[in-house]
Parts: structure tokens; C-alpha cells; sequence
DNA sequence: CGTGCCTTGTTATGTTATAACATACGCTCT
DNA sequence: AGAGCGTATGTTATAACATAACAAGGCACG
């Protein structure tokens, strides 16, 4: 299991992928990328560090596809509901996702530096426990904050 | 390991335990546990649920210790800073220490339910993939969201 | 062609959080 | 006692994040 994010990598390929994921799963499941959801997509896509959503409204204001908070989470909501991005809850931050189309629990990289996100999986660690007091989960959130590698070697 | 919050318990004990741990670790650490902090961390003891900074400074305020938002974020910040609370990303909200004193990892089961929130541990789950990335963690925030016993049986 | 559903536009407001500066309190050193 | 210092509190203002509610457009399908 890799961590994208921190790694030198063909970063037009993460993006022309994710486009093409995005736009074969929307065909599939007869969910509509409309421009604005997929201009929202690309945006993410554009790095791997979190965005907020005032910041993905900026970009949509200047390029006049919209200046309005709704606007924005909205687009942010659609992609998070259906699996092209996923919400960062330690940087009320949004992010695009790495492993499109899989059917996945991430987990995250968090760099305090940078705030580039790495996005990886982890087994859910909590089993035990919640079984232990009768706690039924649905949804577990991971994120790790710390320096990555470029960060370290220059604070 | 348990996870205190959805049992039942004496839940005086709770309150008095944490407070006289607060005490003695701020005795022994020269820190000061002054009149809100005290209270705040009193308020967040009073249930298992996981209280926001502004319900906090609704009770501030009602009894006369304050009703500016800063008030209310110093002293959590106090008392998530020196592990007497901490702070739940999924809910922006504030939760009092279930295993005071202890230098811990905290990893939290969050009802959606009745918002109730039990405290657990868990072993940081992203070592490999960090290490993989060259990624240094400082801190993991693990938070797991469904259902308590209670809120399955009568949602 | 009208009805229904999804999407978008817009206004307004709610909620969470912090910057910045002023004041007060307690301690120690002389 | 009084000066100096560090921590805590008081206060104003504003930044940052998020959603409720309603109006209007567009498209598909019968």
C-alpha cells in the first residue's frame, strides 16, 4: 500500500484518471457531472493538499461559475457523497481522492507544513473496542498530523 | 480496555477522579487550574457527551465567569493542551478525559445518536504506510461515528 | 406539453474560531 | 514597599466555516 502525495509521481496522470473514473462511474450509476462538480473536481486534482471550501469558491468565482457558499459545498458535497473526494476533519479542508472508484475507508497524512494530505488505507482499529461495549460503527475517521519527508529536512 | 461513556457507572466517581487527577497534575507541573478552567472541565464532566465551545460558554456565562468566545476557548485550550480534554474534529466539540493523568493516545467512539462519545485507545494504525512515506507522525486523531447500544435498540 | 426531479441561483443567517490589544493579578527581587 | 515580569482575563472586532430556505431553470419521460 502506497501513500500518493509526498512522492515525485506523474501527477497529470493522477488527474486524468480520476477525471475518467469520475466520469465512467457517474455514467454508470446515472449520476450527472455537471460542469460546475467537475471544474470543482479538477481543482482538487490540481494538488495534493487540502482545499477549503471558501478556497474552492474563490476559484469557481473567478473563473464565474459561481460566488456563493452553496455553491461550493454543494460540488464538495456531491463529490464527498460519492466517493471523488473526502473531507479532512482535522483542516475543515477537502481533498481529491487518490484510489477513485475503489470502495474504500482512507486514512490520511496530514502535513502541518506543507498541508499536503497523503491518502491511505488502514484497518479499522477499533473493532475490539466498539465490540466490546456494543457500539455499532459505521464510519471511522484516521488522520495523522506530522511532517513529511520534504518538511523535515527543511521545518 | 474499556470504553467508558455507554455503560453504566458511577459517574460521581468520574467527576471527582478527573478533578483531583487535574488538581494533583497541576499542583505537580506548576500549573494553574483557576476558577474557569475548573469549571469548564467540571461542565465537561457532567455527561459523556461531547459539549461545543459555545454551549460551554452558554453555562459560563449563566453563572457570571464569562461571555466572550475567547473565555471559553482559553480554558478548553488549557485543558486540552495538559490532557484533562480533548477535542472531537467530527463534531467541533469537546469532550473531558476519561483516563486522566495517563499519557495517552486517544481514539473515541461518537454516537450519532444521543452524541454521547466514549473514550478507548487504539494502536496508531498508520505506522507502515508512514514509514513507507517517510512520513513522521506527531499525533493521531481516530474517531469512529454509528451507534451506541442504546441508540440501536430506539433510534 | 405538462409534470416531476434534479440542479443551480440567491439571500440571509447560523456556527465555530482567533487576532489584537487592554487590564488585572500574583510573584520575586531589591 | 515598589518596580519589573509573567501569566491570566476582559473586550472588541472580525475571520473562517457551514447551512436553511426559497426561487428559478433545465431536462427526461409519459
Amino acid at each position: 500500500m502506497t501513500a500518493t502525495g509526498f512522492d515525485r509521481h506523474d501527477h497529470s496522470a493522477c488527474v486524468s484518471d480520476a477525471i475518467s473514473s469520475a466520469e465512467q462511474h457517474c455514467a454508470a450509476a446515472d449520476l450527472r457531472l455537471t460542469p460546475v462538480r467537475r471544474r470543482v473536481l479538477e481543482i482538487l486534482l490540481e494538488s495534493h493538499a487540502a482545499l477549503g471550501a471558501y478556497d474552492v469558491l474563490a476559484r469557481l468565482d473567478a473563473e464565474g461559475l459561481g460566488s456563493k457558499p452553496p455553491v461550493a459545498y454543494r460540488a464538495l458535497g456531491f463529490l464527498v457523497d460519492n466517493g471523488f473526494a473526502h473531507r479532512i476533519e482535522g483542516l475543515n479542508a477537502f481533498i481529491a481522492c487518490a484510489h477513485p472508484g475503489a470502495d474504500h475507508a482512507p486514512a490520511f497524512l496530514i502535513c502541518r507544513g506543507c498541508h499536503k494530505v497523503a491518502e491511505t488505507r488502514a484497518t479499522a482499529p477499533l473493532g475490539q473496542a466498539a465490540s466490546q461495549a456494543g457500539f455499532a460503527i459505521e464510519q471511522t475517521v484516521i488522520e495523522a498530523q506530522g511532517l513529511c519527508p520534504a518538511c523535515q529536512v527543511q521545518p
